[in-house]
RNA sequence: GGGCCAUUAGCUCAGUUGGUUAGAGCGCCACGUUGACAUCGUGGAGGUCAGUGGUUCGAGUCCACUAUGGCCCCCCA
């Protein structure tokens, strides 16, 4: 196979991926291999709406690198792949495309018309992101693709809400709840955002009943509720106004008299230190009124306008024009004491953008302290463990003070209720679809409606884990692949996603035993991917870079490899384009490496290991391949991801092409047993080195792993992503090569540096002499005597324990090695006297600071000796490589 | 109000249980390269580790406080 000089991901990532795909690799065997052990991520299933950005975009990496890693260490792996129907964001979509093309309305449609055209849209539209993860290189089993509406998955979402029905944690309840107006639904309290906006605080007087003259003030933020006042809060010992409790205020406008009532909640400091009451419109004010059996005023119609409840003057105004008319009208009536500026927070929805209004109406609710339990022992006994792990808190203290959750949308994109009402609107759940007209199962009236309302979205994605699987019933796949082993989210989402399902896991796979229950036992929180100046990448500020773009311009695999070094331990990443640079740098450096590896295949090769090698570049990069294959591994099965692709980094760049390449090249030119222990190693080093990076950068691997043994006339057994884990059979750390590669880079650095400080330049020949004092270190000198003139350009090299520095020359330290180097006439030995001077004083501070410290009593009694014995050997090692720079100086 | 995270070289970030002359990549400077790679090689300059105080023989690392930036939860009618 023919490799051009520079990589280019746009020829072969689509090839490879199709090669993948027709291979089925990323599909577990029909039967697990025996022995083989589970290993299985659900992958976060994104919006059907959604467009891949970045933080998919690593999080994708990181369950990939995880998945595919797994896979080659032989597990019976499985990332299951699928999308979310994400109720509120498809249906808004959808209306607003039918409003932009036909100029209607759902209601126009009516229901089963306008949900065809949702699911016309999905079918057009809702795989696009899972394209998009191809195209990043996910190793989803992608005929295990799920789709929370399918008809198996709504199953399981009937099944889970009636049995929870049937056990008393679903009810119906007129509870307040947070309306979006614009969208005309209910939300959680999970889906507002609450921003910091200027506002008004304005004081309304009421009249008190039967007191000529006398009013009390009130401080409200949202004058237009006091249409739903149904009470006057006071503090009990506020001496102010303990006159006025039991009494009863009249409100403007409708006139109607209400109570005023002692509570404790009211905070005397505050405002006036008297509260209007509006309990159909104010979650403290709720409470208030339950305390005091205050009738609930609802005075908005589901739109935000005002209703009939609010009087024939404001009926119909939108909220905000009611504003203005409540206000004008006190004034009027002279009943407006002030108006102060003030900061508060105020409740947007997510998804609109508009003011939540709280309002009170029927909703479903889940109980949840009772499912919160297990989950939160699940967390306390380590069955689940997050990465990092200051999360667990986070999990912790939102179980430990949940509130019950409202599950009900007023959508129809979702999943109805399964909930029919007789004429007089007794309640059946029911897994099938009841017949209008059908008798009631209970009172054997007739069936007229099925309740309107549909699910919230995650009242499905929090059966995701065992959903997707085929519960409720016990398919195959459910007992081979589930409880899950890693899961990786953004930290958006640790209550809304990650905590229901745990509790899902423990309260619907109740067939299994508590230890098994956990939907996963790993639950990664990834980095926030911030925008160059650390803002946060999001659609609407437009700061976000396309991960797409990204790969058509860097590569699949350069983005990968880019995002693994930048981000840490899901420490927040500032991520500006040109980082992917880095990425790019590395995946051409790994394809050049390749290429001039298989360049060199030319002839006979023979196995070699670390028992076998007997140059010592081959033992030492052998040992270093050793130590790298035991790093990575670590660092993968603790998922540390950056430590992982550092070690492969450095071990690729540093020691494979600088140093090893270099020292191998002279002996890959014969045949003889030299050269063919050359290969061997090549060979040996190339084919782990593919493997252990191709969890990170799987298309270029792949394509490399072909040539390969193309180049090689191996038979290749499998392709590189079905391919077994070095295992590091053969290989060995070898202590002595790398102290003895140690003590050749030594040299070789030194006479670099001398070429650097001076103008000799790098391709003169240079005759040096070494004096090496210690014999070990003068022995590896003298094997490795045309290896070091071959990387440092010498024209000779002699060495001795105790050589004279030839006249006219320079030397650099190694340690306690000195290499001098010949100076032409040329060279301005008081720049070089300087620059080494400066290096002697900078030596002299260290030495001085530890002679300090081997002085210190205290550090000598109390530092282990081990740390004392390191200081004393090093301190006699600076003092001579100091006697040698000083001397140095001196002989200039 | 409560909590979390960050602050180390011009930039983006490492620095594992307290003990090296505090590191990497980019950028910068110098030198080099028609045989794997200019997406390259070699060398260099550049940091009072945000501040103050404490614990300790010893602090980038542990503790307290402060400052700056960011995030989350609960609240004020």
């Amino acid at each position: 196979m023919e490799l051009s000089s520079r990589y280019d991901p746009k020829e072969h990532e689509a090839g490879v991926y199709q090669r993948w795909l027709d291979s089925g690799a990323f599909t577990p065997a029909p039967e697990p291999p025996p022995g083989a052990e589970p290993f299985v991520i659900m992958i976060p299933p994104p919006n059907v709406t959604g467009v891949l950005h970045m933080g998919h975009a690593l999080n994708g990496t990181i369950q990939d690198i995880v998945i595919r890693f797994r896979r080659m260490q032989g597990y019976d792996a499985l990332w299951l792949p699928g999308t979310d129907h994400a109720g509120i964001a498809t249906q808004a979509v959808v209306e607003k495309k039918l409003f932009a093309e036909e100029k209607k309305t759902r209601q126009d449609l009516g229901r089963e018309a306008f949900l065809e055209k949702v699911w016309e849209w999905k079918e057009h539209h809702g795989n696009a992101i899972l394209e998009q993860y191809r195209r990043l290189g996910a190793s989803c089993d992608w005929t295990r693709t799920r789709f929370t509406m399918d008809a198996d998955l709504s199953r399981a979402v009937r099944e889970s809400f009636l049995r929870l029905w049937e056990k008393g944690l679903v009810y119906r309840g007129a509870r307040l709840v947070n309306w979006d107006c614009v969208l005309q639904t209910a939300i959680s309290d999970d889906e507002i955002e609450n921003v910091e906006r200027k506002g008004k605080l304005w004081y309304l007087r009421y009249p008190i009943e039967g007191e000529w003259g006398e009013t009390i003030t009130v401080a409200t933020t949202r004058p237009e509720t006091m249409l739903g006042d149904t009470g006057v809060a006071v503090h009990p010992d506020d001496e102010r106004y303990k006159k006025w409790i039991g009494k009863r205020a009249i409100l403007p406008f409708l006139d109607r008299p209400i109570p005023i009532v002692a509570d404790e909640s009211v905070d005397p400091s505050y405002g006036t230190g008297a509260v209007k009451v509006t309990p159909g419109h104010d979650p403290a004010d709720y409470e208030r009124g339950m305390r005091h059996g205050l009738p609930i005023v609802n005075v908005l119609n589901k739109d935000g306008t005002i209703n009939a409840e609010g009087g024939h003057h404001f009926e119909g105004l939108s909220r905000e024009k009611a504003r203005e008319e409540v206000v004008q009208g006190l004034l009027d009536l002279d009943l407006l004491e002030k108006i102060e500026d003030i900061k508060h927070t105020v409740p947007l929805s997510d998804r609109s953008k508009s003011v939540v209004e709280p309002l009170v109406s029927e909703q479903w609710f889940v109980k949840m302290k009772e499912l919160a339990e297990p989950a939160i022992r699940a967390a306390n006994d380590g069955s689940l463990v997050f990465r990092p792990e200051r999360w667990k808190k986070v999990y912790l203290d939102w179980l430990e003070n949940v509130q019950d959750w409202c599950i009900s949308r007023q959508l129809w994109w979702g999943h109805q209720i399964p909930i029919w009402y007789d004429e007089d609107g007794v309640p059946a759940g029911s897994r099938e679809d009841l017949e209008i007209g059908s008798k009631h199962p209970s009172t054997g009236k007739p069936i007229v409606r099925q309740d309107a309302d549909v699910l919230d979205t995650w009242a499905s994605s929090w059966l995701w884990p065992f959903a997707t699987l085929g519960w409720p019933d016990a398919t195959k796949d459910l007992a081979r692949f589930y409880p899950t082993h890693f899961l990786s989210t953004a930290r958006e989402i640790i209550y809304l996603w990650v905590a229901r399902m745990i509790m899902a896991g423990y309260e619907f796979m109740d067939e299994l035993p508590t230890s098994e229950r956990c939907a996963f036992s790993v639950c990664n929180v990834h980095a926030t991917v911030l925008d160059a100046k650390g803002k946060r990448m999001s659609k609407s500020a437009g700061n976000g870079i396309d991960p797409i773009d990204v790969i058509e311009q860097y590569g699949a695999d350069a983005m990968r490899y880019s995002l693994m070094m930048l981000t840490r331990e899901g420490q927040d990443v500032r991520l500006a384009e040109n980082r992917f640079e880095e990425g790019r740098r590395f995946t051409n450096k790994i394809w050049n490496a390749a290429r001039f590896v298989m360049m060199k295949m030319g002839g006979e090769r023979d196995e070699v290991t670390s028992a076998t090698a007997t140059a010592i570049e081959d033992r030492w990069i052998l040992s270093r391949l050793a130590d790298t294959i035991e790093g990575v591994t670590r660092e993968l099965d603790g998922y540390h991801f950056n430590d992982a692709a550092t070690r492969l980094y450095r071990f690729v760049w540093n020691d494979f092409c600088d140093w090893y390449l270099e020292l191998v090249k002279s002996r890959l030119e014969g045949d003889d047993a030299s050269a063919r222990a050359a290969r061997g190693t090549l060979a040996r080093v190339l084919r782990d080195t593919l493997a252990l990076l191709h969890p990170f950068t799987p298309f270029q691997t792949e394509v490399l792993w072909d040539a390969m043994h193309e180049t090689l006339g191996q038979q290749k057994e499998a392709m590189l992503v079905r391919s077994a884990w070095p295992d590091g059979a053969g290989l060995a750390v070898d202590a002595d090569a790398e102290r003895e590669i140690g003590v050749l880079q030594g040299v070789v650095r030194a006479v670099r540096n001398v070429r650097a400080m001076t103008t000799i330049g790098d391709r003169k020949p240079l005759a040096a002499v070494v004096a090496a004092p210690r014999a070990d270190e003068l022995a590896v000198i003298e094997a490795a005597k045309e290896r070091i003139a071959a990387l440092a350009v010498l024209s000779s090299l002699e060495a001795g324990a105790d050589l004279p520095r030839p006249s006219g020359s320079a030397a650099a330290v190694a340690g306690t090695i000195q290499v001098f180097v010949p100076l032409g006439e040329d060279v301005d030995t008081a720049a070089l006297r300087d620059t080494l001077e400066r290096r002697a004083q900078k030596l002299r501070g260290a030495i001085g600071g530890l002679e300090k410290k081997l002085e210190n009593e205290g550090y000598l009694a109390n530092a282990a000796p081990e740390v004392v014995e390191e200081d004393r050997a090093k301190l006699v090692e600076q003092r001579e490589e100091l006697a040698l720079l000083e001397s140095n100086v001196a002989g200039l």
